[in-house]
DNA sequence: ACCCGATGTATCGGGCCGATACATCGCACC
DNA sequence: GGTGCGATGTATCGGCCCGATACATCGGGT
């Protein structure tokens, strides 16, 4: 799952392990606190054998780098490959079951603005229909089981109740929203072109690399 | 982590899998859909090789028992022994860095009216720390980030904080409610040796509903 | 007669996590 | 001038949990 977080940071611009877990806390924060070690160097590991990244050494960047002064030890960097791009769009595309769940529709969701928009409405719904079902869930358990029970337990199932039911309406206003154009918040030009009218699901390649977009994430420190 | 729920569930009735995970899914489905059996069946061995629990054949219940006319194939029914108790009570009361994350906080709080009224504090406090940390950490993405993050990571960052300041809310008004002796207790007959003197909770605020009674759970009889 | 959905037990590979170990750097504080 | 501390940085290990899968029985509907 953090394989197409990893590959979608990576394609912004290459980076070192600390410095990706950072970004990716940044990125994926409202789902999880932050990616753990002992996920992120294996999942590296995996990518680099699949041939989706590759390891840089630590650039001199200008040839006259400061030479041995400081000898800069470490610092992987990673760069995603071509083959790692396609990989990328194929995931960014496709959905499965986990692509509903919590964790793993934050994930895409965080990479809305490289996704078509026939797959955001597909995402979304689909988020939606899963929140649906569990907050149908909750409301049997509450009608249903209120004898068997505790108070604090109900209090609980209320509480997740209402999360549900708040989550289910965000989902419809994003949904309207991506129905009638707009992006949320109305800001950030320039990402993926809309194609309104019908919503034709006609397989044009892979989303083309991100348009202007692309910004310098933290030029190496001089 | 299902640890602590299957014992607690098991001091309820011993129960084989199937209904224990049935259980288990209408106790915790605010905190996770449903435990799957990859997990149960393997932490019930641990349970076991631990000695916190025992396998007991299926019930012969009266000794004319229809005795092989339809076998009543496998249904292993676990019950908790006298240790498993302790373990329970010895977990219950505890309380790690893991007691005030996401999964463990809600299995914590769904076994409350077993817990001392001290202990509730202790976790719905460290809870709400939890819970205002992230959403600083939010927030401090949202103000600083603006410019390096996109329109949905944005919104999604959005939509987080807007869970976390609600849960820090819902928090606060419980811990009001224990403070101040309302506390819904739903305590099992038997089970808590509670502090006395906790009346039952007049309607007032939110903390509302009927004290459960725990009553038996069907020991199925086709 | 046949199939289907619920009941029921169980394993396997894989992903992710927390704990842990190690090493360097800049900086404040004494 | 030393000393310690927090941030930066890479990496592994054991363990929990999950989804997929396999297998078997039961009650009932068609």
């Amino acid at each position: 799952m953090f394989e197409l977080a990893i590959l979608g940071l990576l394609q912004e611009s290459p980076m070192h392990g600390y410095e990706l877990r950072k970004e990716l806390t940044a990125k994926l924060g409202a789902i999880r606190a932050a990616i753990s070690y002992g996920s992120l160097y294996p999942t590296l590991r995996r990518l680099q054998a699949a041939g989706w990244i590759t390891e840089a050494a630590e650039t001199p960047a200008t040839a006259e780098e400061i030479p041995a002064l400081t000898s800069r030890r470490g610092r992987v960097v990673y760069k995603i490959t071509a083959e790692g791009k396609e990989r990328f769009a194929e995931l960014i595309a496709q959905t499965g079951p986990e692509t509903y769940e919590d964790a793993g529709f934050g994930v895409h969701f965080a990479f809305f603005s490289r996704t078509d928009r026939a797959t955001r409405l597909r995402i979304l719904e689909g988020r939606r229909r899963k929140v649906e079902e569990r907050r149908e869930g909750l409301r049997d358990v509450l009608s249903r089981a209120a004898v068997r029970l505790d108070a604090y337990t109900l209090e609980l199932q209320r509480h997740g109740l209402d999360a549900c039911e708040r989550e289910v309406r965000w989902l419809e206003e994003l949904i309207a929203n991506e129905r009638s154009g707009r992006t949320p918040s109305g800001s950030t030009p320039g990402t993926v072109p809309d194609t309104p009218g019908t919503a034709q699901g006609q397989s044009e390649e892979h989303i083309p690399p991100p348009p202007g977009q692309v910004q310098e994430l933290r030029p190496e420190r001089p």
